[in-house]
RNA sequence: GGCGAGGUAGCUCAGUUGGUUAGAGCGCAGGAUUCAUAACCCUGAGGUGAUGGGUUCAAUUCCCAUCCUCGCUACCA
């Protein structure tokens, strides 16, 4: 395989709307780290970027949350999202964020080049506009109520209460959240990628080219949505926080960068910067066809990375990325992590426990590294334990790696008087060599499962040539030598071969762990007395980076074990965050998206719920026709995962209903079963069935539903008031 | 419902272009040892490979159906 001139190496661009949590981190920042960690030792030409991205409509309605402002949310978030990946040794080369100068005029750019060539086509549409505030509305800016589950204060793209996604048009009374008023509608212009003019280029692209080289998951996402059929897709938004339409664009005032058109193109602006901070030259790292470009992502950003943004790139004239190696989702203690019900871990909270001196100090930072890259979701979606954190670190970490470094130390200082002792050549026997040959073997496994992104694979390796080493010395035992001494002072040179070694062997896991787990190389070489420059991968494999009679330092931990009672609290407190919630749902509000997010917002916190609606007039409420009727049959409707087809007996009259219950309720268990039913309610299609009337429920805390029906059976029919 | 990815030892996961006794780590059991953070080392037990069919001399690996999990999508008045 020819090796490129250069690498650039992207991680999602995190949302600077709230905090990360370890399945981000495990999603892409690690992994990336991990590669670039590896090809700056290999001494190749790599830049590493990210930054926060800081546009999209869920940025203000934060701050509106927060009662403060949009660039107050991301100056909040954008350092501390920034700190705690340094804290994790995330070693960006410039963690950049996309309300910069240099960002605004990128992206800007980046437009105006695709439109004047004719790569965009724009499309009017009606959208609600606020007269007093004289401006559109973006979806986020509209609140209503929500259809599906009556939550007062849902958005017009999507309810925070039960999950689902919405369009404005689809929210009952809809309000505008800067005057109050209820919008109108108004015609307006708006940008858009013709996606589907690109099927051929990305068919042939990702499933002829890269079929084979890309992670099945990906091409099989990728393979779905083009055979599902590309849709326009709109660039700009009515919005006034984002990246404003150049001005010389007609109708363009008034209008922002759709945040997901924006945010890939904060790789570029931060390349720019980075350039710029180093006097280096950005361009080639874009534009040059010897340039490795690798996005890393979680798989919620599949068609961002895959099939959105290479479209961009090559309208642009831009290179196109080599691979982009998503992880599936991480979950967490036998949930799916998610921000809304604040089932998760936070890297601050993490550093807060275990990183910070008192508690441990970066060896724990390695830890948190290690068991994630251990469990790695590569090929499909794995799990989090606090057990298993626990267990990684004590059994595989402080056992077999520090033990055996620990070891070697300790017995060196005892038995060679705490220099590195000489190697006696023409004393090795079959075991010396194997061991010796190993190392080399060991380097270069973990150099080919680098290069095909398998971190979990190459990271075993690591602790696996450390288990050698153990193997090595309990066959050598150096210490029973050591006693034989007085009647055969010959022993001694046995000993010198076995912990010459031993230390030789040491030093090369410091060059192979340094890609995982950065502090412990360091920590390593500090022991050692060695410059970093030893960490050069090409020093890996070599038995010569300790010369002989080199005196080192005392032993020092490298890992300490973790106890049960810190797992036990870590759990704990998981549960005890989760329970505090109130209106929990079990649908699809998880939001765990584990890396950038860019069209599909991370909405960070949940929404502030009012715990009572506003007030109304008595004659608002009379208008409401409630009665109680009787379930006569109940059957599922094809092709729906929610619905159920119910004939509700009214007293008067026995109609048709259709309700969005079929997950919560067996069809056979509900016939008979009286409801309150709004039976005034204009009727509505769905999935071709005409529904007349609604039927009320009440969502407990787990997000199950239950009926609001009479203390005992009554005469359907009978009103409710 | 459609599409995509998975369902392999108690746990976390590999692997197989179809071919003799299906692998690893952890955990567990037994043994050995004491240099080492009750650490290491050795040995061992554990899988009718989701289920049911089919193709084949031969399937965990290919095909079909069913069930389950996750994601995208439709559906929730």
């Amino acid at each position: 395989m020819k090796q490129p001139k250069r690498y650039l190496i992207t991680a999602a661009l995190p949302y600077a709307n709230g905090l990360k949590h370890i399945g981000h981190l495990a999603g892409a920042y690690l992994p990336a780290d991990i590669y670039v960690r590896y090809l700056r030792a290999q001494k190749r030409d790599v830049v590493f970027v990210c930054g926060s991205d800081e546009h999209g409509t869920a940025i203000p309605i934060q701050a509106t949350k927060e009662g403060t402002t949009a660039q107050a949310i991301i100056d909040k978030y954008h350092p501390i999202i920034e700190q705690n990946f340094n804290d994790l040794g995330i070693s960006f080369d410039i963690y950049h964020r996309t309300s910069s100068p240099i960002h605004h005029e990128t992206a800007s750019e980046f437009f105006t080049a695709l439109n004047n060539k004719g790569d965009l086509i724009t499309k009017e549409s009606e959208q609600y506009y606020d007269e007093q505030a004289q401006s559109f509305l973006a979806d986020r800016y509209i609140k209503g109520t929500c259809p599906n589950c009556g939550f007062q204060a849902a958005y017009g793209d999507q309810c925070e209460s039960c999950g689902k996604s919405l369009s404005p048009d689809e929210l009952i009374n809809p309000v505008s959240t800067l005057s109050g008023n209820t919008p109108v509608k108004k015609l307006t212009k708006h940008w858009y990628l013709p996606l589907d003019r690109h099927e051929d280029f990305l068919r042939k692209w990702i499933i002829e080219e890269h079929g084979n080289d890309w992670r099945s998951t990906v091409v099989g996402q990728c393979k779905s949505w083009i055979d599902g059929g590309l849709q326009p897709r709109a660039v700009t938004r009515d919005l006034d926080w984002g990246v404003a339409l150049p001005d010389d664009v007609e109708g363009g005032k008034g209008k922002v960068l759709y945040v997901w058109f924006d945010a890939p193109i904060g790789y570029i602006s931060a390349t720019k910067q980075w350039a710029l901070n180093t006097g280096k030259d950005w361009r080639p790292y874009w534009e040059d066809q010897d340039t490795k470009l690798i996005h890393f992502i979680g798989k919620d950003n599949i068609v961002f990375h895959c099939i959105i943004f290479p479209v961009m790139l090559q309208l642009h004239g831009n290179i196109l990325p080599t691979n982009v190696p998503a992880n599936e989702f991480m979950n967490l203690e036998g949930d799916k992590m998610s921000t809304s019900r604040n089932w998760k871990l936070e890297m601050e909270d993490y550093i807060n426990d275990f990183i910070k001196p008192a508690n441990g100090g970066s060896q724990l930072a390695d830890t948190l590294r290690y068991y994630l890259t251990a469990i790695a979701p590569e090929s499909k979606d794995s799990e989090f334990t606090w057990k298993g954190f626990q267990d990684a670190n004590n059994s595989e970490l402080v056992s077999i790696f520090g033990n055996f470094i620990n070891r070697a130390l300790v017995l060196m200082h005892k038995l060679c008087n705490g220099k590195v002792p000489p190697l006696h050549n023409e004393l090795l026997d079959e075991l010396d060599h194997a061991t010796i040959e190993a190392i080399q073997q060991s380097k270069e496994k973990i150099e080919q499962l680098l290069e095909d992104y398998k971190f979990r694979d190459a990271q075993f390796e690591v602790i696996n040539l450390a288990r050698i080493g153990n193997q090595y010395m309990q066959k050598k035992e150096p210490w029973i030598l050591a006693k034989q001494l007085a009647e055969n002072p010959a022993a001694q040179q046995l000993i010198n071969n076995c912990l010459h070694i031993c230390l030789q062997l040491t030093a090369n896991l410091a060059i192979l762990s340094n890609p995982f787990l950065p502090f412990t190389a360091k920590k390593i070489c500090y022991l050692l007395k060695v410059v970093d420059k030893i960490l050069d991968w090409e020093n890996a494999g070599s038995m010569k980076l300790l010369s002989v009679g080199y005196s080192l330092r005392a032993p020092e931990l490298l890992f300490r074990k973790i106890e049960d009672e810190e797992i036990t609290i870590q759990i704990e407190k998981l549960k005890a965050a989760a329970v505090n919630k109130e209106s929990i749902t079990t649908t699809s509000n998880t939001n765990n998206n584990q890396s950038v997010d860019t069209a599909t917002a991370i909405t960070g916190e949940s929404a502030d719920k009012s715990p009572v609606k506003p007030e109304i007039v008595f004659d608002d409420f009379a208008k409401i026709d409630l009665k109680v009727g009787t379930i006569v049959t109940a059957e599922k409707v094809e092709k729906a995962d929610k619905l159920l087809k119910l004939q509700v007996d009214l007293g008067f009259e026995t109609r048709t209903i259709v309700s969005g219950i079929a997950m919560h309720f067996a069809p056979e268990a509900i016939v008979g079963k009286q409801v309150t039913v709004v039976c005034n309610l204009a009727p509505r299609k769905m999935r071709g069935i005409e529904s007349n009337g609604m039927i009320l429920m009440a969502e407990d805390a787990n997000g199950k539903l239950h009926f609001i029906n009479p203390e005992d059976p009554i005469n359907p029919g009978s009103g409710v008031s």
